[in-house]
DNA sequence: ATACGGTGTGTAATCGGTTTCATATAATTT
DNA sequence: AAATTATATGAAACCGATTACACACCGTAT
């Protein structure tokens, strides 16, 4: 493996010039910078990225965490962010937490070892006082899904509540009335956010009652057993938003095996917008712009590495309505 | 950000005793790790990391390629690996190459760069030439599902071939008598093999004709597409073999938008044991060992990068049988 | 003619560790 | 008592880059 040594004696010039040829900075003459790379060329030399970091330049890693990457939201999430880092030469170390407090500090504590230069969290537990650690670094911290103000970091949301109303008002709109919710956990903010659009859609309605909403943890069997008990609760409800797509799948199940017809006797609502293509009916959803969330999360870190001033530290995203057959008449 | 002079200094011993304390390595006596414990407690001190990767020690990270993190069998493999992997004490840099040859090129090129202990990767396209360059840096790779002898490359497999004719005997004990395949992308070696597995199963039976094996793409829409296809050939068929879960969740509902029910006039059996939990009927499936494959990848590969001598160069590992609604009586 | 700014280059310090080697002392052997 | 051996430590080289600084040269404005 060639060194910057072996590149300079062979091109019978300084180590600082060929690093100022790498570099493209500071000076180097025409003749020099076409010997020089010729005997990179000639060498097939590569820099070492680990000197390279060492000496004060970056490591060009930033660190992903996401809690939980079989949830198909995730790797959808982290494609984007990847292929956004990627553009920029950046790579990508991924780091599943599980949803674990004490895992996502673990991985902070490593990350922070391995000097990434940013990190994108998509959590649910995470508080201000466990970033405390990257701050005194200053690494610069992007935030999904989990909003507190603070100038070194950049949170990116969607309009959660918005997409709750959002969900009634397309099921209300598919001719149901009564509509049942599955939320997801109450200690995840968008989660409850949601579920708050929800209620605020159902407002005033004569139908509603919250016995109409279950509680439920986002995932296919939470959302199945939620819907089972609603169905015992209300057997005649036609309408059903859930709080994240795995659940409003759950559900779509537990009403396919109690013989009620979707969309004709009831109507399945989802949130999120993961392509879940093989289910039967197709799932309308409330989508979150996810390949363009991951884009502007990894914009918005470089920004922040390139300490850019006009990095807009809160964004919130609009969401969409995918009407598939699941609410359809 | 104290460095290990810091502590040297003010635990009063010089830079080479902290780092044998350190390490664990030479000798420290009891009086001196003490006081340096105490330092570097109250420093709060953490050693950089960079700069042990440049000292020669190793990254403790591995690279992962995977060819496509949006199909559900990646993530599991990526879950299983990272775990894998945060037990040594290593980190996972995720790469995912779209199955692309030049991206994985690429990324080969940038794990070189970054001086990764190892790589693990899982790729339908990879060729043997295409590693010289690791080779050459002789970095230890694991590869999956790809099988090409060499000293330095361990692969792992699973018996495909066994679970096509796993799938088949299934099916026929059953009671299916006619039995449609799905097969992948033949220039997948494990898709071939599935395939072969499958043909073999059949041969001698008195209904089977080539013309029930539809080509796809390991894809929902792909199986989709070819069901409907097979349907419209065989009208008759009673079972279906696909060579992934995912094309096997295009099928069923294929199956069902031209009102076959499942599994009562038709049957359906996947391959790859991800966990679809949401179809109904829920699929059955060849799995494969997906958590004890990353696990195995993993400690194979540390078996390489401590240059242990027993490591196996190819293991093949068992599929099981995973019977769900889709194919019960 | 002198001074100055733009080019171009090399020397050497630096980043924060690991490790070789020399040296010193204490504990065992012979 | 002398010779080994085990224990303990520090000085300094090294890993492979970046970069501050000094210096030299050239053209041009004063």
């Amino acid at each position: 493996m060639p060194t910057i040594k072996d590149v300079s004696k062979l091109a019978g010039v300084s180590v600082a010039t060929v690093s100022r040829y790498l570099n493209k900075n500071g000076y180097v003459s025409k003749e020099a910078a076409e010997t020089i790379a010729e005997v990179i060329e000639k060498l097939n030399y590569r820099p070492n990225n680990i000197a390279r970091s060492l000496a004060g330049m970056k490591t060009a890693t930033i660190g992903l965490m996401v809690p939980d990457i079989l949830n198909p939201f995730f790797p959808e999430l982290a494609r984007s962010i990847e292929d956004a880092a990627n553009e920029y030469g950046y790579t990508v170390m991924l780091c599943n937490t599980d949803n674990d407090s004490a895992k996502e500090q673990k991985y902070i504590d490593t990350l922070i070892q391995k000097q990434v230069d940013g990190i994108i969290i998509s959590s649910y537990t995470i508080k201000p006082e466990h970033l405390t650690g990257l701050q005194k670094q200053s690494i610069p911290v992007v935030l999904m899904d989990n909003v507190f103000s603070s100038d070194s970091i950049v949170s990116l949301t969607v309009e959660n509540r918005q997409g709750g109303e959002l969900a009634v008002q397309h099921l209300l709109e598919q001719g149901c009335s009564k509509i049942a919710h599955i939320c997801g956990p109450l200690s995840i903010t968008s989660s409850r956010d949601r579920t708050a659009g929800f209620e605020h859609a159902c407002r005033g309605t004569d139908w509603f009652t919250p016995s109409l909403i279950g509680y439920s943890d986002f995932t296919v069997k939470g959302g199945y057993t939620a819907m089972m008990d609603l169905l015992a609760l209300h057997p005649n409800l036609d309408g059903v938003f859930a709080s994240n797509d795995l659940m409003a799948a759950g559900a779509l199940k537990a009403l396919q095996e109690t013989d009620h017809k979707v969309p004709q006797d009831v109507k399945v609502i989802g949130f999120d917008g993961i392509g879940l293509e093989m289910l039967n009916p197709e799932l309308s959803t409330i989508a979150q712009p996810i390949y363009k969330l991951g884009k502007t999360a990894m914009d918005s870190l470089i920004g922040l590495i390139r300490k850019e001033s006009d990095i807009m530290t809160d964004q919130v995203f609009p969401v969409t309505l995918h009407a598939k057959q699941s609410t359809m008449n």
